[in-house]
DNA sequence: ACTTACGTTGACGTTAACGTAAACATCGAG
DNA sequence: CTCGATGTTTACGTTAACGTCAACGTAAGT
């Protein structure tokens, strides 16, 4: 196994990607990147018709999937992306940003506290369910027929 | 106020519910009540054609929405109830249930825990986001104008 | 020149989880 | 007895997030 092998993946932030070559990485179709682009989540540069992706958009890719194992909307993941370069030069934006970054927050972790519960109790009672089903199991094999 | 002031609403495990006490309860709309039942999630009692809730009907709307915070499907729910009324009498029905209920928390417990990671990861990126907007905003304020 | 792989746009289809509206029954209060 | 609140069924509408063609262009290999 050669020591640089895979070289061209992993040591170059600038390569860029073909549309085919994210959605297998990702496991998504073509047709769900693209869905993206229309919705203002991506906007790869072109060659001809072609999209190019680029590392960067790898990221909001990335950021995308993530929310939607968190339940966001693409909405919400748009809004997201949007945090992620802030207009250097405008301090009004910039204080509103930074505001609606804490809120976003607030949110994220308001909904990890509510889901750390449900999941805690739902496991709970998937263990009082199992038990239930054990304890039925162990009468039944006391008494194999109707009398004993 | 009086000792046993909401007799009614809190020690009384056999009391009945109309739909839209349950509604309000759970805030949501008699039409979602409705639709889980013709997804058959729920069976309530009826008194000629009105619907009338028991405890555990109230128990299984529970399930359901907790279920819908975490990102599960109707189905999904649906099927979590079904695990809570095991056929005493059939022993490899109690297996295979038994067997689905442990398959239903190594499913939870995963989900868990790639949500916690996501999570965290994302509130960690939201700070450096964060830090990015402060410090753009600190530049701004050390030279006003174009100037200094 | 032909095939194969990969790319494009455009448009219609699909599924889940309800919303909304119409048209009607029932029942207690005034 | 009428009214309003609460209940019912039936049926069509809606939104998000894609899936699924169709019809076409382009570039590489044989």
């Amino acid at each position: 196994m050669p020591l640089f092998a895979n070289l061209g993946q992993r040591l170059m932030p600038n390569r860029s990607y073909s549309i085919t070559e994210l959605a297998t990485d990702f496991d998504i179709t073509t047709r769900t990147i693209r869905f993206y682009e229309e919705k203002g989540l991506l906007n790869p540069e072109r060659k001809g018709q072609t999209r190019i992706y680029s590392a960067a958009d790898r990221v909001k890719l990335k950021l995308i999937l993530r929310g939607k194992r968190l339940g966001l909307s693409l909405e919400d993941s748009k809004d997201i992306i949007e945090m992620y370069h802030p207009d250097h030069d405008n301090s009004p934006q910039l204080i509103k940003l930074i505001n609606k970054i804490r809120e976003r927050r607030r949110l994220i972790k308001e909904q990890l506290r509510q889901q750390l519960q449900d999941l805690n109790d739902m496991i709970s009672e998937l263990d009082q369910a199992e038990e239930r089903c054990v304890e039925a199991l162990e009468e039944i094999q006391e008494k194999p027929s109707k009398t004993a």
